[in-house]
RNA sequence: GGGGCGUUAGCUCAGUCGGUAGAGCAGUUGGCUUUUAACCAAUUGGUCGUGCGUUCAAGUCGCACACGCCCCA
């Protein structure tokens, strides 16, 4: 099967034929036409108007847009930024432009000029005097009221699920709002947006299997990054005391309603600062981004209520799993062996030579995580699986640290840095022991990182926040791929 | 990785007990021309995801595979 008759049917066919009459007529993509008007302002400016006064005013608009419906003589465009009605009554044009209206198919653009008027029912509307077709189009759009329902269609073809859903459509608009509302506010406090490498040559700033490429010129093997941490931290070094990074990581794992390989992150470090700043920043953000977006503190998602004016739970690692488990007492917590026990007579699965510290995070992980709806700051993480973390001062054991769970799913990871260079070279060092017994998701030793900590980190807070789960949470969405404009996908299978 | 569900016209979906493939929308032709999921009449359109198998006969039953969705790990 070639590429060229490959899906084509008799509706294409059709269009195709059409076009080709355009071509041997004029010019059939032109570029000439000179929008001056959009259907939003339009609405703005006159549907408050009455029919007699739209007569009184006589204003003239130009537009451009997509047909999207037909109704006898009434055509419907959407543009950029919403839709307008035309009358466009072939009767009352010349033969050749009538014949030209009636060939008009759903999913054309066109140009219109005329003059605005309310219809008998009191639908503002463009009466057309001349008319332009733009862009023939050459596929038929999916059903005009369900629009494009197949999932893998609207993840695979997203341009035709945002011609069709207006909801797929406000879902990335919002997208765009909440990055720039978070820029904003970062701005606001003083913290500068930088850009870091994508392309490292030690990945670093998150346990997790990162890709490879390969750097022809250097011949060099080259990750993808899997977080900026480390560089941000390197610019805090620098003497950038408040950074912010707002852009994507990647990272080589399954695909799930949760991952993506490539998603969109926030981190922000901000000199001076105890992670505890940082859970109330996070509560101040969220509840600013809920007011921007909705109107309201109060967000509705997957069937809970959660309301951002609400100071979060905060609860430690421990105490979550004491809560949520039905632990009496934290005798559990005081040895390896007892957490084992614990984790065994929970049903989770770990594996024997894991830490202390690790199978905790798997008895949260597969047990408690889940069951957190109302926004949760989670405190008092394990040493090992922190390496990057500031060590409590009181317990050793722990770090200075909070993730926030809300609706079950992590959004957020926080801590007190660790600029002490020695204790991070050890903890570079456990890594590398971890990496070297199988862990692919175990740390490089970053000999600079280290370097850099040795000329003197200020005390420094620092926190990532998940894009994607974000726009998730504040557009009701239950998959990634549902706020991702171009989700991954397998390829399709070759019908040949 | 395991389990469940799905894949039928361009789109949205039916398809009974295994017995010649259906509707709405879109399209085409004509009518109507201030409509609102416009309307009226006629009409075109199918490798039923792919491949094997069972059967006189498979969209339908079985197996395998592909892709997607959901749940679990």
């Amino acid at each position: 099967m070639t590429e060229e008759n490959h899906d084509e049917n008799k509706l294409i066919a059709q269009r195709r034929e059409k076009l080709t009459a355009i071509r041997a007529k004029r010019v059939a993509f032109p570029n000439s036409f000179i929008k001056e008007d959009t259907s939003s302002d339009l609405i703005e400016k006159y549907d408050s108007k009455t029919k007699e006064e739209l007569e009184t005013l006589a204003v003239t608009a130009v537009i451009a847009g997509r047909i999207i419906r037909m109704r006898g003589p009434f055509v419907v465009l959407q543009d950029g930024n919403g839709q307008m009605q035309i009358y466009i009554n072939n009767k009352s044009f010349l033969e050749e432009q009538a014949e030209e209206i009636k060939s008009f198919d759903l999913g054309d653009i066109i140009g219109v000029h005329g003059e605005m008027f309310k219809t008998g029912k009191g639908e503002l509307t463009l009466r057309a005097s001349r008319f332009e077709l733009l862009t023939k189009s050459l596929r038929p759009l999916p059903d005009k009221h369900k629009g494009l329902t197949d999932t893998e269609m609207r993840y695979r073809q997203r341009y035709v699920d945002l011609i069709v859903n207006e909801q797929s459509r406000k879902i990335f608009q919002t997208r765009s709002r909440i990055m720039r509302f978070i820029r904003q506010y970062f701005e606001s406090l003083d913290f500068m947006e930088v850009e870091t490498p994508m392309m490292q040559v030690i990945p670093g700033g998150a346990t997790a299997r990162p890709f490879i490429t390969h750097h022809n010129a250097l011949d060099q093997e080259m990750f993808l990054r899997v977080a900026p941490e480390l560089f941000l931290k390197r610019l805090v070094v620098g003497g950038f005391e408040r950074v912010f990074e707002l852009n994507r990581n990647f990272r080589n794992e399954g695909l799930s309603t949760r991952h993506n390989p490539e998603f969109t992150m926030l981190e922000f470090y901000q000199a001076y600062a105890r992670y505890q700043d940082l859970m109330d920043l996070t509560e101040d953000l969220f509840r600013k981004i809920a007011i921007d977006i909705g109107g309201s503190s109060k967000v509705s998602f997957q069937g809970s209520e959660y309301d951002f004016a609400e100071p979060f739970a905060r609860l430690s690692v421990t105490d979550s799993i004491k809560k949520y488990c039905s632990v009496a007492d934290d005798a559990v917590f005081a040895s390896a062996e007892s957490v084992a026990a614990l984790a065994n007579s929970l049903d989770v699965n770990f594996d024997q030579n894991w830490s202390k510290g690790k199978v905790l995070m798997e008895i949260f992980d597969q047990k408690v995580e889940a069951q957190i709806d109302q926004p949760t700051f989670i405190t008092e993480y394990p040493i090992e699986v922190s390496p990057l973390a500031r060590r409590n001062e009181e317990n050793p054991e722990i770090t200075d640290r909070f993730e926030l769970i809300i609706g079950g799913r992590e959004l957020a990871n926080g801590f007190s840095e660790l600029n002490d260079p020695e204790d991070q070279a050890e903890r570079f060092k456990e890594q590398v022991a971890q990496k070297d017994s199988g862990d692919s998701e175990a740390m490089h030793f970053d000999h600079d990182y280290v370097t850099a900590l040795e000329y003197g980190m200020p005390p420094t807070a620092g926190e990532g926040i998940g894009i994607d789960r974000l726009v998730m949470l504040f557009t009701d969405s239950a998959s990634i791929k549902d706020v991702l404009l171009f989700p991954h996908m397998r390829p399709q299978q070759d019908p040949t």
